[in-house]
DNA sequence: TAAAAAATTGAATATAAATTCATTAATTGA
DNA sequence: TCAATTAATGAATTTATATTCAATTTTTTA
């Protein structure tokens, strides 16, 4: 035999899957599933199309990829901000404006994923990482209920409610265009105010 | 010349167009955009796929003329429900349960319409028809806010957070898979109550 | 440096769905 | 019924991407 993978090789090559998995997510991130065709996702990371699938076995399964690792790494710091000994209310309120901060910031993955468009595949995924958002709150809410900070409710429900109300916040009609800081942070302000009302926190 | 279009073959034609709307929203309907393909449309309709483009220059304009009709019906209702004298918040909980239960009953296309993944063409449009929806819960907000039946709050981003937060628990993760009646009416109960507690709105 | 093996390329192919248009069928008025 | 005109068909074409694979380049070891 006359060839054996070095490990300046190997580098290279967990290399080349990072770099594919980043082109993704810039593309994504910029212009959503649609303008990561396969071929711009090469040509950002600078390889040819054909490598693409060297390292994975479709685009749906690259997408699926690129849109746990986002999901996971922002409920990372989701999940920080639920924490702490504050009533359910103001956790709530943290850990709300944390996310829609976030999400205005931009390019940000998380919110683009929770609210794209994309074929069945790549769907099931987005659903289970709509639910995972869902599950911070969630945990939130039975605290407070079991605590008797909040009225009861069901956790489920109001949980899937607050997620859909700022993403539709973020990403619909009236949602970041061509907005100023002081124009966000209102915004910001009202999610906040709406979800804590929602869920019975109001001090 | 001896050829002019009879009252009756104007007819006719006016019945094709009818019916390549209905097979649309029949389609649409059961298995969202994905489904609507022109092909499937043409055989529901039961003519060919030439026909359809002698009655809408592209399946985008198809789709739009569809979605506008369902949505303009839907928002009809809504705005009934929505009128009346009672304070705000209970106008706004008649109001979102009788979006939530229609959307339920199914197959009503409204909610699959707010909520999916469709070609930039027919995007735009769909996202003048969610904010058709915010719109009616928006005048309910003012009226209550004007009256002081409730708390200040910028009733534009109010609005967008009560669509995202019913869109979101009926076709999310927690939405209706395989629900029996009273797990429906549950729901329904649930989402009322946090839109109710949302804007401020609980007696 | 040369041969073997693996990595990489990107043009060619596959796929899926929208759209067209030459052809055929149906309708109308004389 | 016939000629003129329009309606209707659906196979062929177009379009837009994903995916493959024969050919090329690079890497490794002897």
């Amino acid at each position: 035999m006359s060839y054996r993978r070095s490990p300046l090789m190997e580098e290279r090559l967990a290399n080349n899957r990072e770099r594919i998995l980043l082109a993704t997510r810039k593309l994504v991130s910029e212009g959503g599933f649609r303008e990561a065709q396969i071929s711009a996702v090469a040509t950002v990371a600078g390889i040819s199309t054909g490598m693409i699938y060297r390292y994975f076995p479709s685009k749906a399964d690259l997408f699926v990829e690129v849109l746990g690792a986002a999901v996971d790494q922002e409920i990372k710091i989701l999940t920080q901000a639920a924490a702490g000994h504050e009533p359910a209310g103001e956790r709530l309120g943290k850990t709300v404006t944390c996310f829609v901060r976030r999400a205005l910031k931009g390019p940000n993955l998380a919110y683009a994923f929770i609210a794209e468009p994309v074929d069945p595949e790549v769907d099931t995924a987005r659903l289970r990482c709509r639910k995972k958002f869902g599950d911070v709150f969630k945990a939130i809410l039975v605290e407070g209920m079991q605590k008797g900070e909040l009225p009861e409710q069901d956790p489920d429900a109001s949980a899937a409610c607050i997620v859909g109300a700022f993403t539709e916040a973020l990403v619909g009609p009236i949602g970041p265009t061509t907005r100023n800081t002081q124009d966000k942070e209102r915004l910001v302000a009202s999610i906040q105010s709406f979800c804590i009302r929602a869920v019975g926190g109001a001090p």
